[in-house]
DNA sequence: AGTTAATCTAATCAAATGATTAATTTATTT
DNA sequence: AAATAAATTAATCATTTGATTAGATTAACT
């Protein structure tokens, strides 16, 4: 399997924070050790505090910038004013799928440690992100009859969910990575098109 | 809040299972103490380790447990050979709802877990569950230019995944529990009418 | 070159944590 | 009632783990 890599040319803070990412992102702050990321990044544990200061600094930096990541993806789109409700849709699916095909363990990620410490939202305030977006509305106009944080759900469901239920998927033998990534790209499409028909329905 | 109960009747060792469950599945396993299992249970902590050997051992039985109540539910909805394609569906997301209603950190926690360890995956045999189902077969009559995998998946996120996104949802001021129980209810009706008419896309 | 600051290392600490032990209390059996 | 087994407790152990320290090495500056 691809390891990751230390970046021999990177600075000593940037190796840590490369391996923090990947490790806390994979295994979630409690089951880290920082010797984990110590030894992933090669260096001496003692770094790891002399440029981080303790364990929760550290998380709290990869963690902000893994929310960004996350839910940055679909600021601009929410509420851009310009593009239809169909196309918003499809660029929400296709975003998110690019950029979870890269980053597969994100979702799980970010959902659990908001689990444990739902502060983290509010601290980095990603709330309000859905009010009276220009999509809201847009969802409002077309289907009325629904609240339109159904179809919110919905389409994001549609999308991440497969991301989530992946290490299943992959344990049961149902798919290899291959196969996944042909689904995910097959559901670019689908997605889009399931959540017109998705729409209409009353 | 209402504090878990640790039933004064029940036996030590079924307070410890209960208080187990609630904090494993609150928690996790890496971020669950057992001096929080023995506290919430209110029994001294060797007592867990004389019923129960090892936090690991207490852990699988657990895991185990939760296992069979998240992919038992539907094993036989998939496999009933009498039922139609669309009451079928229509079981699975009204068995999920009721079930995740009353246990809503279930999907989480299963999917942390199983991230961190897939081979409890294997050990509890909970594949081939879908292989040569007859909901499968089903799938494949009403619409066999798609692999049956991308409308299972789909069924189960639009079911499964708000309870995901349920801390993100709350935590955002997005939803309260009530509104979120009148979500999910209204889901049951939803997730059917929008399955049949994903079914028809092409 | 010499001085100062920044970076890094090995060793160690203190607290947390899973587990065990020895002794005590309660229940069961004879 | 006496003897035995089961259940429970307080105290303690051994490891792990996050963090610190003092000292060494390297880089930057004058």
């Amino acid at each position: 399997m691809a390891k990751s890599k230390p970046s021999k040319t990177a600075s000593t803070e940037e190796k840590i924070k490369e391996a923090a990412r990947h490790v806390f992102t994979k295994k979630g702050f409690a089951a880290t050790r920082t010797r984990d990321i110590a030894e992933e990044a090669g260096i001496n544990l003692a770094l790891l505090n002399y440029y981080f200061r303790s364990k929760e600094k550290l998380f709290g930096i990869i963690m902000e910038e893994r929310m960004m990541q996350f839910f940055g993806l679909i600021t601009p789109v929410v509420n851009d004013a310009s593009s239809s409700l169909d196309s918003k849709i499809e660029m929400i699916v296709s975003y998110y799928v690019d950029m979870l095909l890269e980053n597969p363990d994100l979702p799980l990620f970010i959902m659990s440690e908001l689990r444990h410490d739902s502060d983290l939202f509010n601290k980095f305030q990603v709330n309000r992100l859905l009010q009276n977006s220009h999509l809201v509305m847009q969802l409002k106009e077309r289907q009325p009859a629904i609240h339109p944080l159904q179809f919110v759900v919905s389409i994001l469901g549609l999308t991440i969910f497969p991301f989530i239920t992946k290490p299943i998927l992959q344990a049961s033998g149902a798919l290899n990575q291959h196969m996944f990534v042909a689904m995910m790209e097959e559901r670019k499409k689908l997605v889009p098109k399931w959540a017109k028909a998705m729409l209409k329905v009353k």
